[in-house]
DNA sequence: GCCTTGCGTGTCACCAAGTGTCAAGTATGG
DNA sequence: CCATACTTGACACTTGGTGACACGCAAGGC
């Protein structure tokens, strides 16, 4: 009863605290720079240990990474609910618009994230290892959604990893510009280039030897 | 004078030491696993100390990945030895083509050092974010290729994001298979998906608006 | 032959990221 | 009131990584 919000209380509570964690820390580094404050600062910031930030964070790079964690699911989603007649490049574009919408939403609190994540390596390398997952997970629903094996055909894989590359270039452009340009044009504009790609799915795989050949 | 193998003597000396602690730092690491090794024991394998150990590696993972760094240069440098007229995509299938050969050449080294960076997500991370630098540097070329404004157009860095997506995922299936599956194959059925998308250049970025509405 | 200069290395001290452990606090249930 | 489970703080410890200093050694000038 009286469960409004979420979960059991206990739950509730442990979230307050990743929530006041989670602000501290991103408002430090920001300011900061991710180098220049310890992970001491950020749990006395936030009123608690430093044992207790690592109960919460695997890591002083999770702090910022996870901020962004539920794009993976997100897109995961958007991407199982889109109709499955739908052109992959179509399919493909709302999904990562999905994350892309989200953080030009509220761009004053995504901005300085997004572009304190591309501007410190630490922070980008753990940014790319997590779209790494989110690549594969992108090519299994594809590979559903078309009915492919997953294990013999490049083009799932492929097809992810072109959309996050345009994911990546879409965000990188809205960062580079202080969140001057529109990312809505830029994410069509990023798709008008890869769709060729995305919608010739028929052709390459299916029909043996193929146009390829002469290194 | 007597400068046969390469630089003076001294050069020669830290080639050596650096050789023989990436030697040390493969062989255990392939062995024990990443987080298994410390770098006392890399740097007493070597018969050199902690210090001088981070005198010639920024980090751990740079022993590994560094191993791998000259490919982002031969890259760049075989995009650039292309010839102007020739179509994007067979350009492009050529630059990732020279790390891949390099790797498959001599597999028995590779192999493992490619099975353990794309094992452990630290290493991973590292390699990625060493790939997002590969990443400039061929749109760069790109850019310069085909005489298109770096800053205004998505071309360049979209055509190097998918080539290094290709590259990726050629590594990803070779590392799985152990070495079974062709790298020349996989390259060319990678390239075979996103051709159309690399050699649709024109249309996409000067013609106005665009094929592109109705999200 | 000696002495200076410079470079590479080892030793030591140090900071910060993480982790294991244990004791204390607090909510729940009998 | 007590027993239990869960969370937290405090402390110690390992490891990655850096700074400072001293030593050894080669090259060159006197």
């Amino acid at each position: 009863m009286t469960s409004r919000p979420a979960g059991t209380l206990a739950q509730r509570k442990r979230r307050l605290v990743a929530d006041e964690l989670t602000q501290a820390a991103l408002g430090l580094l920001a300011r900061e720079g991710f180098d220049a404050v310890t992970v001491d600062e950020i749990a006395a910031a936030a009123g608690v240990s430093k044992r207790t930030f690592f109960r919460y964070f695997a890591s002083k790079e999770d702090v910022v990474v996870q901020f962004l964690a539920e794009m993976g699911a997100a897109m995961r989603d958007a991407l199982a609910s889109r109709p499955a007649a739908e052109p992959p490049s179509t399919a493909l574009r709302h999904t990562v618009w999905r994350s892309i919408d989200a953080c030009a939403g509220h761009a004053d609190r995504a901005l300085p994230v997004v572009q304190l994540i591309l501007g410190t390596p630490a922070l980008l390398a753990r940014f790319l290892e997590r779209q790494a997952q989110w690549r594969d997970e992108l090519a299994a629903e594809m590979a559903e959604r078309l009915g492919l094996d997953l294990t013999a055909e490049l083009y799932p894989h492929l097809a992810a990893g072109m959309a996050l590359t345009a994911f990546q270039t879409v965000l990188q452009r809205w960062s580079d510009s202080d969140g001057t340009e529109d990312p809505a044009a830029l994410t069509d504009r990023s798709f008008a280039v890869i769709a060729p790609a995305l919608d010739a799915v028929v052709r390459t795989e299916t029909s043996g030897p193929g146009p390829t050949s002469s290194p």
